[in-house]
DNA sequence: GTCTATATTCCGATAGAC
DNA sequence: GTCTATCGGAATATAGAC
């Protein structure tokens, strides 16, 4: 995977390939079908290396999942701008962000949480406090439906994430961003801003 | 959630039983995390027998989807009525379907799919060829846009089901469900008849 | 029909030599 | 820092005795 910089022999990068290897191996097959002896064997290395780099799975799990993504960055620029564009801006940062190489890390977690209780967790919570929360915080409604509006948005994204990266249908699964964005940002702008029943 | 049937070991119906437990153990932890020893164990019978009935757990699987949800029968009501509570009344079936026995089956699909590409076939061959089409056969819309429209509805209805049931995320996952129908129904609507981007 | 026994493969984790 | 060897466990699947 990572052929950086052409440090030989003793490798100091050891530790980087297998992060890559292993957020590689998360993402397509999620954290149960993900052996440290098949992420060792992407990354070329000895399997006990990978316990002596992370002392166990779960630890290399969240080590791979720390990447540069963060929320704090983005949303400012999806929070700025008219309020009626919220939603397309919104729809728009997260197809990006699939995009980005931050996307193996969100495709691993959310492949993860199916199966596994502990990564759902971590779902949960990435999708609430860092995703969700800022955004809703903006928000000028009654704050009583928030909870509402955020787990609807969330229907939304999280469905729009398993068709185009996880079961891959067609042809949400290869259509244009901006496509996805006329489709889908209303329907995120009346989650957010929109009547809801009481 | 099914609940287990408890049938006495040593009788005929032991194959009820292993489909039983099949059925609850694949809903609850998917396709590759679920045991051939951990179903026998649920259902009370010796591993080996789940073997004599049903061959491999390939065949155990595909024998515990095969339940009587028959789309034939629900869809027609869906169609029934006015064009204009078209999506409030899919969105009702669909969350009704899971609320019902078949509930698990479904569950079982939806959760193997995310780390299997096998089940993940199954689930886009069922959701396109039994639950799509037939809904986008009768709407009076430009065909050349209906894979989109049909694509976008899955969205919407495999994220609902993400969110409700495989993450629990509330209070979506525990909303009445004809909140979800009044909130999520317009958006379905919209996918369906609304206008959209060429 | 039911179960014992086993073949084969793979897993996460550890101990310790170089 | 790296690797060999191994422990303890669990998996699917098969062969064959009652």
């Amino acid at each position: 995977m990572t052929r950086r910089t052409g440090r030989r022999p003793g490798n100091p990068d050891t530790r980087e390939a297998i992060l890559d290897a292993a957020r590689t191996a998360f993402a397509e097959r999620g954290f149960d079908a993900s052996s440290i002896r098949a992420i060792a064997a992407i990354a070329g290395v000895d399997p006990a290396l990978v316990h002596h780099y992370f002392g166990s799975k779960d630890q290399l799990f969240l080590a791979a999942m720390n990447f540069p993504v963060d929320p704090g960055e983005m949303l400012p620029k999806v929070l700025a701008g008219d309020r009626d564009g919220l939603g397309e801006r919104l729809v728009r940062t997260f197809l990006a962000v699939w995009d980005s190489p931050a996307g193996s890390a969100a495709q691993a977690l959310l492949r993860s949480a199916v199966s596994n209780e502990w990564t759902a967790r971590l779902l949960r919570d990435f999708v609430t406090t860092q995703m969700l929360r800022r955004v809703l915080d903006h928000l000028e409604v009654d704050p009583a439906q928030l909870p509402l509006r955020g787990s609807l948005v969330a229907t939304q994204l999280i469905g729009l994430a398993m068709i185009r990266h996880i079961v891959r249908m067609e042809p949400v699964a290869s259509a244009d961003p901006e496509t996805l964005v006329a489709a889908i940002g209303p329907t995120i702008q009346r989650y957010l801003t929109g009547p809801l029943p009481s």
